[in-house]
DNA sequence: TATCCTAAACCTGCCATACAGGTTTAGTGG
DNA sequence: CCACTAAACCTGTATGGCAGGTTTAGGATA
């Protein structure tokens, strides 16, 4: 083996080579789906195991920036919320963030995604967003359809905000979403409060489809206002 | 070795390792600072080699989940934003993200951090943010200075919001940060422009000071719009 | 000639083992 | 009771190996 590997600035090999790999993938200007080297020829360029090679590319991959599969070479991975999504989980389940401050984060981010969306939202876009609404009140009765339509009409609308930033914060709450969900659904135990929680979305998909950014934003923020106020009702503290 | 590992859900044994550890931090409500299992406790626990455990580890360090030192237990890592702002530096080298979008972001997020700041701030951390802006007018012949200074000064403000989410996100953004600062810099040739930037750094950290939501949130807006504009003005496209 | 197919070459996932150093701990001597 | 040291423990890295998925070149076929 090479014993060349003194130069190394201070940090572990693995960081190195973190470091090496998307250096490589800035300097080639790779794009999604562009192939890199294969831990074969990184170990020896770099003069380092295929050990350290594989931890590097194994951590690349748990922040999805690049996309690992058997047998295939490792490919530059496209925007992808999962790993923040994963830190967010794990900053509520030690507790160093409430539901609550997620609640003030995200109505700070969505009332923007949703005036932005009146403006920018595609018409196939505004339909999606409605038919999630509408999917919401057709299934009301399964809470668990329910959730799926109310995380895909959020995300939805960040996507029609047509800044991919906004996805991927709005993208990062998922994970948590999924589980606080059902303590405000049944913080509204009546059909008649569950209903007109979500009339609120539909009314906001009719407003972002008839490009009224000032309604959209109004009745996003009414949105949060009232999921904070259920939440609270459930002892959330 | 154990042959009982064909149970497995589908993914890699990685990533069903990964989920383990994450719910062995739930179950047990360990905090920043418990230690973990070894990787050979672990490695029998689950009936997985050395090798998988340790890529798992490697996998959550990238994600500053767990803290990882040559020698010691694993340990659950507190909040961190350095994954986050890998994920955002990797998507702006593969554009798939452009500096403009970021800044949006980070207007509809700072202006909020802005307002909370003034409202929450303890006296030191008012003083602390007062400290940045004046270090950057005394330093401003040296741009290095000053944008380190900047940097710690719209953290210091996020941080004043009480809020770690929002610490998180305006984190997530220091990487690329570091690299569009300078632009923004040069396409202020003049003492005189570089000094009325920096004023409204002075100008904001009075108002936190003296507890002013509106105007922090005002001067934070106007912050962004000029930056905005003289990105513009470099070329930034 | 163009297309389909197959076998070889390549590649990754996972495992076992080994050893150098850093860290913790228990025990020993003062 | 305290300071110190040696042993036990732990992680970082390297090597070699094998199973199975993927790619590709080249030959067979239409």
């Amino acid at each position: 083996m090479n014993v060349s590997a003194k130069h190394s600035d201070a940090a572990s090999l693995v960081s190195n080579t973190i470091g090496e790999i998307t250096r490589h993938i800035r300097t080639h200007e790779l794009g999604p789906g562009d192939r890199l080297p294969s831990e074969a020829e990184l170990s020896r360029q770099l003069s380092v195991s295929r050990t350290v090679v594989r931890e590097a590319f194994s951590s690349l991959a748990a922040m999805r920036l690049i996309d690992l599969r058997a047998g295939r070479r490792a490919t530059v991975a496209e925007l992808d919320y999962g790993a923040m999504s994963l830190v967010i989980e794990h900053g509520v389940h030690t507790e160093q963030i409430t539901v609550q401050q997620i609640y003030d984060v995200r109505r700070t981010i969505e009332t923007r995604t949703a005036m932005l969306a009146a403006l920018r939202r595609s018409a196939d876009e505004a339909e999606r967003i409605r038919d999630h609404a509408l999917a919401m009140r057709e299934n009301f009765q399964r809470p668990e359809q329910v959730m799926e339509h109310d995380l895909a009409f959020h995300l939805e609308i960040a996507k029609a905000a047509k800044n991919p930033v906004f996805s991927l914060i709005v993208g990062a709450f998922e994970r948590v979403s999924r589980q606080t969900w059902p303590i405000g659904w049944r913080s509204r135990p009546s059909d008649a409060e569950q209903l007109e929680m979500i009339q609120i979305h539909i009314d906001l998909a009719e407003s972002i489809a008839t490009g009224d950014p000032q309604s959209a934003r109004d009745l996003m923020a009414r949105h949060f206002d009232e999921s904070v106020k259920a939440l609270l009702t459930a002892g959330i503290a």
